[in-house]
RNA sequence: GCGGAAAUAGCUCAGUUGGUAGAGCAUAACCUUGCCAAGGUUAGGGUCGCGAGUUCGAGCCUCGUUUUCCGCUCCA
């Protein structure tokens, strides 16, 4: 089966069994936004929880906050977020390329200067010795004319900058004659301001309003905190703050089902060390990272790391951790070293002292900060498209399951009476309202049994038991493994600790120690 | 954002030169059966993505629009 259709039939196959639904279907849809549906929902809480207690529970020197999504606007100019996020584009109709607009302006002033000292090296050549450069530049007409035409671009340029006149940046483009350095036309589009995050305004009344920015990434909130949690939580470097949240994203294209969306989560884990010691963490996380997602048992092969040769401007360190997805290997998680580059930051535009005091040293410093941090939708997709599974049977039929690993499968345990007659659905009440303390169960008593079983195969659900006569006589079940199809006969008291052992995140953990 | 393709039931898809909207699966009820999706009877579910236009008449033709997919592009 070719690589698309798979990730069609997972589209697909999320919609129909409920695990991920278009947003606002019936309004024909919102672009790039999903909704999780009764199965996807638990399904990315499993996947929340192991991550949260990997992280806070087995780690003594992490503890976790939960920060708001509004903050103050001044912390994205800190991050630099505000500059970086705001970009006028132009599109060339012919080549069907995309520049930047102000870069492209910016060329065109520096040809006026090209232009000008070429006129300035042919005199020097000309003159030999003699040359006065500063006469020249300022009596020599060939040079005034570029000059005055680079002055008088410069200022336009600046003023619609300034005044924000996207316009006036289009007319400055095709005024210039500017051409696309690829097809060497000047079909252009309009100026488009493309602003990567989502602002409103907080605060009711027209000119008390305050802009304010939906955060594009969940870090800005640990990083203003972090000083809150060592003093209040008697925390002592090395230690690390972790956080799950929304954050979201105006992205130009976001497409590849829920691999880009414009509202997200995230779960970033910010851990502050000594400044000079930010590699060897930085080396610690990247294998401890790897090692929890390999936990699931999806196979060596599924993961790459991809170490970053061009680093963003805050980063001294970093790679991602790629999984192999329907369409290729993909980023899941990034582990970045920061340096103290936010902290920094928000020391500078807050104008307070955000250092932390080391004890064992007696100086007080800036922490370093290595940062990892995994979009829990790419996970959600990551699982689901490893587990999906269409398998031939020895009677020629084909069986779809979704072989998740036990301990994040959205229902553990499905109980059905193998007859819906002479007592057996009571049994099975029976039964159920005992687990259901335990385990996220269904009960079905609809169609055959080798029907139910494949319903169950297809959310995942890795056991079923089934009731039958003789379970009213020995009080024993046969419980049917998802991935093996094999059966045993278990006894009902013994049930919850069978179960539990291989469907608990516990276990799954346990792995990682 | 550009170019291409597509949109009909929960899912997968038919629908003839323009003439009253279909199938399989799924869902629900009842009967029957019972350990790996296939028995019987019945029922619910669609203003054919949305809006205009052409026409006596549009799921089908034209235009616009929205959404999705593919390729560019972008990506802290």
């Amino acid at each position: 089966m070719a690589q698309e259709d798979v990730f069609k039939k997972l589209v697909s196959h999320c919609k129909e069994y409920g695990f991920v639904f278009p947003s606002s279907e019936v309004y024909d849809g919102l672009g790039a936004v999903y909704d999780y549906g009764q199965m996807g929902v638990e399904l990315k809480n499993n996947i929340k929880q192991y991550w949260w207690q990997s992280m806070v529970l087995l780690h003594e020197n992490i503890v976790g906050i939960d920060s708001a999504i509004f903050m103050h606007p001044t912390i994205w100019k800190a991050s630099g977020h505000v500059d970086a996020f705001n970009d006028p584009l132009i599109d060339n109709r012919d080549s069907k390329k995309r520049y930047r607009a102000d870069v492209l302006i910016e060329e065109q002033l520096a040809k006026y200067d090209e232009k000008i000292d070429k006129e300035v090296a042919k005199a020097a050549k000309r003159f030999g010795e003699a040359f006065d450069e500063a006469q020249f530049r300022s009596t020599n007409a060939r040079v005034l004319e570029n000059q005055a035409k680079r002055d008088a671009l410069h200022e336009r340029f600046a003023k619609a900058l300034n005044d924000n006149d996207l316009a006036e940046l289009r007319q400055i483009i095709v005024d210039e004659e500017i051409v696309c350095p690829i097809s060497g036309t000047k079909n252009w589009t309009e100026v488009r301001q493309f602003n990567l995050m989502f602002s409103t305004e907080m605060g009711s009344t027209a000119d008390g309003a305050m802009k304010i920015y939906l955060r594009p990434e969940t870090a800005q909130g640990i990083f203003v905190n972090y000083l809150n949690v060592q003093k209040t939580g008697r925390m002592k470097i090395p230690f690390g703050i972790a956080q799950i949240g929304k954050a979201f994203r105006n992205e130009i294209v976001a497409r590849q089902f829920i691999f880009r969306m414009r509202e997200f989560e995230q779960m970033e884990m910010q851990f502050f060390v000594k400044p000079g010691t930010e590699l060897e963490w930085f080396a610690k996380w990247k294998e401890t990272r790897l090692k929890w997602h390999k936990a699931l048992g999806f196979g060596d092969d599924h993961y790459r790391y991809h170490d970053h040769d061009k680093l963003a401007h805050y980063a001294n360190a970093a790679t991602d951790i790629e999984f192999l997805m329907p369409f290729g290997f993909k980023e899941v998680e990034g582990i970045h070293s920061r340096t103290n580059f936010d902290l920094s930051q928000h020391e500078k535009y807050s104008g307070k002292s955000i250092k932390y005091f080391d004890p064992e040293i007696n100086e007080s410093y800036v922490p370093y900060v290595i940062e990892t941090s995994i979009g829990v939708d790419r996970m959600f997709l990551s699982i689901m498209s490893a587990s999906y599974c269409e398998e031939k049977l020895e009677n020629g039929e084909t069986r779809v399951v979704l072989k998740l690993p036990a301990a994040l499968a959205p229902v553990k345990l499905a109980v059905m009476p193998l007859v819906k007659k002479d007592g057996l659905p009571e049994k099975a009440r029976e039964i159920i309202n005992d687990l259901k303390f335990h385990f996220n169960c269904q009960y079905d008593e609809k169609d055959s049994i080798g029907k139910r079983y494949r319903r169950q195969d297809a959310i995942g659900t890795p056991y079923c038991i089934t009731v039958d006569h003789q379970t009213l006589e020995d009080n024993c079940v046969t419980l049917r493994n998802r991935d093996t199809m094999q059966q045993e006969r278990v006894a009902i008291s013994e049930l919850s600790n069978i179960i539990a052992d291989k469907v608990s995140i516990t276990s799954l953990l346990k792995t990682l120690q």
